[in-house]
DNA sequence: CGTAAAAGGTGATGGGCATCACAGCGTGGT
DNA sequence: ACCACGCTGTGATGCCCATCACCTTTTACG
């Protein structure tokens, strides 16, 4: 649960523990394309390069955990996270799985307020770490980035109303689920004769605390899709046929 | 359900239609003092009183509807308004309620997508609309403004975290009403010797499409609360015992 | 002030889902 | 190879809450 690698800037390839290729430049990162630092200049990104550390860590690996005072900003390089809160009887809820690129912690450390959530890495991931003065400085210093930083927290805003709107507006549990495989395959789903086809690596236990049921439950809904032809899984792929899935949705 | 008085910038004291009344200009609005546009420059302030136009809206006012392209920003100057999200099937669920000082509409604009909510006013409320480019200029040229709009942002999350918490995470609809109050009580909350007390104007429906639940379970629960001393209701007030009530939400 | 509309109260009913319980299954570890 | 542990599938049971139905009270407004 720490980082397996000591902080490291200028190392050319260097072992990889758990599979990962590690990236050892921001600027030469392959996910800026996809992620919302995308579009800030070269210089600026030399000298977010300059004031992170990167870290491997494997899969399970706590990066903060609720409540605690915001130590930095986490930037996912590779691998996925779930953010998760939890009630004092244990029971948690996913409000947020971030894929590579994505910014971490990013609203707390703005807020200055407590992590309101615990984010956990659930694949090996690589993650760049910037500590809180340095990029407190380091957005003052660069107005882009506070836009960059504000596109961000504006597209977990409305990720977050989706989640509360499919947590309260849907009919029945047996709904949610549904929508809540259309949504996966509307983001990362590929389509081919087949059906589309999501990656598939959650446990029921894990979607059950993404859309508030039991395990039970969404085991006997999964079920309950395979025998009516809604999906199929194949090994860590999950097939849909959207249309037939969104009637179900009711 | 339009605006009823032409936007108006240098007016002095005018009519106050609704009970308002009219807050002329942006540098000297007591909200300035509570709210995220606080920190900034009085020449910001100036700037920023020069771009926006303000009107009086009554109770029921919609200012945007979801799914339209963002036409500005919406400054809640006095009153409330509640952002709201709709199922096809018409039901719908409220995301937030905006007070006086509170932008509306900010995240759609950041992030250039439609209005994920439908945003309309609870009361009668003033309110200064800033254009969307005019916005994006003011923002470009005013690198605290972005830093601001960020926090701002970070509030919005957070609170919309609490509310997907309370939703899948509360055991029962009665666990989530008591704890409803309690956040009411924690953030407009005044205590004296009948116990804390907290403005109460909200329909039981109106609360039902908070905490997803019904009509008549709202109804049935405040008269529970009622009927064990957890509550009493005086006018427009609402008294509660919150060490009790926290008891009950279990 | 008087009427219509909205809000609030309450019973009966039934279904959906949490919960408990336990049995296969796969996988990783030593 | 073996056991242990985590994940999955499925039945039985009971309760919470949505829904329907109908009524009363309050509010809005000409």
């Amino acid at each position: 649960m720490t980082p397996t690698s000591k902080p490291s800037s200028a190392v050319s390839n260097s072992a990889a523990p758990y599979g990962l290729k590690v990236v050892d430049n921001c600027v030469d990162c392959g996910a800026r394309q996809k992620t919302l630092f995308c579009r800030m200049s070269a210089d600026t990104m030399r000298e977010l390069n300059m004031i992170r550390q990167t870290a491997l860590y494997p899969a399970g690996a706590v990066l903060f955990v609720e409540g605690e005072t915001p130590r930095g900003l986490f930037v996912l390089c590779s691998g996925e996270a779930k953010l998760t809160a939890g009630s004092r009887q244990g029971e948690s809820i996913i409000l947020r799985l971030a894929e590579s690129g994505e910014l971490i912690g990013l609203s707390s450390l703005i807020a200055s307020s407590p992590y309101a959530a615990t984010a956990e890495t659930t694949t090996p991931a690589q993650v760049a770490f910037v500590p809180a003065r340095k990029f407190q400085r380091f957005l003052r210093t660069h107005p882009d980035v506070a836009l960059r930083v504000a596109e961000h927290l504006s597209m977990e805003l409305h990720k977050s109303w989706e989640q509360a709107r499919l947590l309260a507006l849907a009919p029945s549990t047996r709904s949610k689920l549904a929508q809540l495989l259309l949504e996966w395959a509307s983001e990362h789903g590929k389509t081919d004769e087949e059906g589309t086809c999501v990656p598939f690596h959650m446990t029921h236990e894990e979607i059950g605390r993404i859309i508030g049921a039991s395990r039970e439950t969404v085991s006997r809904l999964l079920s309950d899709f395979k025998r009516r032809r809604l999906i199929r899984v194949k090994g860590a792929s999950l097939y849909m046929v959207p249309e037939e899935l969104r009637i179900a949705a009711v």
